[in-house]
DNA sequence: CGTATTTGACCTGCGC
DNA sequence: GCGCAGGTCAAATACG
């Protein structure tokens, strides 16, 4: 990776400079709760200025596929401590149209794993924030049916400023 | 030199 | 009980 932006060369990268220089499709929500609608916002808050992706309306609930669900929450190996906190299982997904699946949202995202999806040729890219404390973990796929569409999936909720 | 990224191995949960 | 699917960690490597 010599490049930020492995995109098409073809693709006049005018519009995308390195920001969300796309559009919001869909917006998937899980679980009963949502990201406050007002405060410590996950992502997109003044550093983008494209921030036209406000609360879409588009609810896809197939998305978990066919029994697969979402879920990262399980004690590792020895662990017996009550970590069982308030911590809401903060999990979104988006659908955006994106070539890129590194998108900068104002986050510092580490990769710590790739898996191929059964149901998927794609492989699932694994991200976690980079701040200390910062628990957020982020999942990226492809659409099956649209490759140009990313399925982005955040889990948990960011303590700290963007250090971007 | 430090941080980010990579790939494979390994663990856990569920199903059959 | 074993296999599958999915998820996570760890060591090595690449790059700034």
């Amino acid at each position: 990776m010599t490049d930020k932006n492995p995109i098409s060369p073809n693709s006049p990268d005018s519009d995308f400079t390195n920001q969300w220089s796309l559009e919001l499709s869909e917006y998937l929500k899980f679980d009963d709760d949502i990201w406050p609608d007002d405060d410590t916002e996950p992502f997109v808050s003044e550093h983008v200025p494209n921030r036209d992706i406000q609360q879409a309306n588009e609810f896809v609930g197939d998305f978990g596929g066919s029994g697969s669900q979402i879920d990262g929450s399980s004690s590792r190996g020895v662990s017996n401590e009550g970590e069982k906190k308030e911590i809401r299982d903060h999990k979104v997904a988006f659908k955006t149209k994106s070539e890129v699946e590194i998108l900068d949202d104002g986050f510092r995202w580490r990769k710590y794993g790739k898996k191929m999806v059964k149901n998927s040729p794609n492989p699932r890219n694994y991200y976690r924030c980079s701040a200390d404390g910062c628990q957020v973990k982020k999942r990226v796929e492809r659409d099956v049916d649209d490759p140009s569409y990313v399925i982005t999936t955040y889990e948990g909720t960011h303590t700290h400023p963007s250090s971007h």
